[in-house]
DNA sequence: GTGGTCTAGACCACA
DNA sequence: GTGGTCTAGACCACT
């Protein structure tokens, strides 16, 4: 079994994540239901009560609602979904940016740096 | 005065990131001598014990070294500098593509996206 | 469809409160027949069970009362209406005032905050 | 012993209004600190984690700040707090509308007897 | 000593 | 069967 966590950061978290990017990427559609905390936690080897922080976490940022006795659902809210997904977007280039640029990068550096990247990384899938 | 740190990462690894980075981008030179424990506590409103923690932090990564009875110094060492700083960068970068990647990005919309990204940004600082 | 109800109460008690209010208001009125579990469930868009539990609750009010074979209707005696909807009445009033009196406002600070509310909203139906 | 807690609530919630509404009136200030998860739990007769969840609600609202090692604090921040304070009242204004308004009252109905209801008050307490 | 995470297990209300 | 709450207790990292 493939390790599914790393111990830097707390698991509800990066399941929270891992779900998150699963829903922005349709990988799981809007209104589609998620498996019960209980199933989840099986599938992934941890408490039921971790699985339900990560979905109260996935609720409180509006991607996934729970119905009482039904179970846990995609938002059905398309709108709510591409601004989380474009909010993201932004967010992780900032950070790249912010964070390139504080070890002294100049911008015409880190595009050309990246590009280079990109190249190299095209190189290797093929 | 301005919040320095941010509660979700230990104020420890703030401060050394912080550290790391004005000495990979020169701000700090090779082989110039750190503030003690004590300024650098008193400077940035933290406990000397955590600035402690940083400086080992940073010695365990060959940035910096103590010398006993004189202080902490930044590496004389250009070529570790220089390996740390190479590394670093590419570790910015692959967290940077896996995360879009993982959001549902292929690499042309990551570069496409990039570079209205660095665009829009140099028409900001105009 | 405009969504019908919130997550965080019941929805047999959300679809409770709605009726008692259309009856309290003479919506519905005296003696009247209440739709049958299953019409009101389709309208709703709610399982039937859940409309039966509404109408448990609402009988154990003495708001409604369930004649076998024949249907649920409101109840025909005015007297527990007009006490129920001035217990009511009471029940908002002093919530209302237990919450403002909590958040430390005094009663002429309710009062007044009251009054400009009022004036606001008689503004904005004009 | 007075019963802290109704049943029909998590504890959790009553404990995070209670704090929010000491916070609001001042009787907490800005910057202070709060009893620990622990004490807490001791004093109203609960369980750490449930004190903790109650904290972890409050920093949601940015009401409350946990800094790691050192405790649980009131924001420092005044403007944050007023505009809560003012959010709040604004809540309970409209639901006590919302609520009499649905019960059939008009605005006059409303404003008339909340006066009658404020006076009755004012002489109970003489 | 402080907050934070996680588990195991019990119990409840809802649908 | 579903989510939600609560407890008891262990363990961890930070200050």
């Amino acid at each position: 079994m493939a390790e599914l966590f790393h111990s830097s950061q707390p698991i509800y978290q990066q399941l929270a994540e891992r779900i998150k990017k699963q829903i922005l990427r349709g990988e799981l559609t809007l209104g589609e239901k998620l498996p019960s905390v209980r199933d989840t936690g099986i599938e992934v080897n941890v408490n039921p009560n971790t699985v339900q922080r990560t979905y109260r976490e996935l609720e409180a940022m509006h991607i996934v609602e729970s119905r009482r006795g039904q179970g846990t659902f995609v938002t059905d809210d398309r709108v709510v979904l591409d601004s989380i997904r474009e909010e993201m977007k932004l967010a992780v280039m900032n950070e790249f940016f912010q964070q390139m640029y504080e070890m002294g990068y100049s911008n015409e550096e880190i595009k050309q740096g990246l590009m280079e990247f990109v190249n190299r990384k095209g190189e290797e899938n093929r």
